[in-house]
DNA sequence: GTCAGTGCAAACTTTTTGCAACTAC
DNA sequence: GTAGTTGCAAAAAGTTTGCACTGAC
């Protein structure tokens, strides 16, 4: 199952390459697959060690960065920016979902709600093509409204 | 009209300050009446120069940074991350609204939906505190695409 | 063989931090 | 007077860039 997401997605970077008259490296597809391994967000540092803990293959931060660029704009990858680093995240095939930042803390979980995700979807929108969102929901997550609530700050 | 809000984010300020224990320096009231006199977004390089600018009062960047956390804290400012700078944008008493960000050129733009907003407003959530949210749509705007289309890269 | 792509290190940009001086209380 | 704030400069963190080398085509 996972590995018939990962066949995909090589073959659809192999067509955007060839399309877009780009060499068929295999640094881009050791970062991609290394990115469809992984579950959730991360930063191009968590992606470099990821990258250099398999021992499969190492890659340059320089390279990573050129990749996952070229990764976003084959609509393999969604970039997001909370905290201070850039996050990722595998788009293909995987759930819209949107997402909880706990202001206290700093932790990112993710939700679903039909809903939304259809009124989203219906917004009407000028003048502009939408390819893809995101829903960031700001608060205080359970964990920090207690410790909050104890410390009594 | 303006000067209203003005007034009351002073009063919101210095109530915030009052409760937190925290001083009521004059650096603090310039950078907030200079924010509510921007609008739209803006980046704390650009936050620099309109204080620079005005001749009122110059403040270091660092004091800068100090505050903009203070006042987000105080629910009078919203962060947020789009393009390689924090911007930040005057919440008090500002419509809330969703973002158009084009892929393309980078422009971001405003629109409102009160059907969204209802929607989002009205999203339940389990373990979880919500104080405000970002909604980011991406895509390429009409400029880009007609631009692009020209252009048949 | 050619040129896009890579690795490395240096440069750059934005943000944070340490410390001395200042000032609101 | 004292401790919270500020300004400055240095440091840190994240990202981009220049250049020589490599390898996909």
């Amino acid at each position: 199952m996972e590995e018939n997401i990962k066949d995909k997605v090589k073959q659809v970077l192999t067509e955007y390459l060839q399309k877009n008259g780009h060499r068929k490296t295999p640094e881009r597809f050791a970062i991609l697959d290394t990115i469809y391994s992984i579950k959730g967000h991360f930063n191009i540092d968590k992606l470099y060690d990821y990258m250099a803990e398999k021992g499969k293959f190492r890659v340059s931060r320089a390279t990573l960065y050129n990749t996952i660029i070229l990764l976003a704009d084959a609509g393999l990858v969604v970039k997001h920016q909370f905290g201070n680093t850039s996050q990722y995240e595998r788009s293909y095939n995987n759930e819209t979902h949107h997402h909880l930042i706990c202001t206290s803390c700093g932790k990112v979980s993710e939700f679903e709600d039909e809903k939304l995700k259809r009124a989203i979807a219906q917004t009407k929108l000028r003048a502009f093509h939408a390819l893809h969102y995101s829903l960031y929901i700001y608060g205080i997550c359970n964990k920090c409204m207690r410790t909050k609530c104890k410390k009594t700050k």
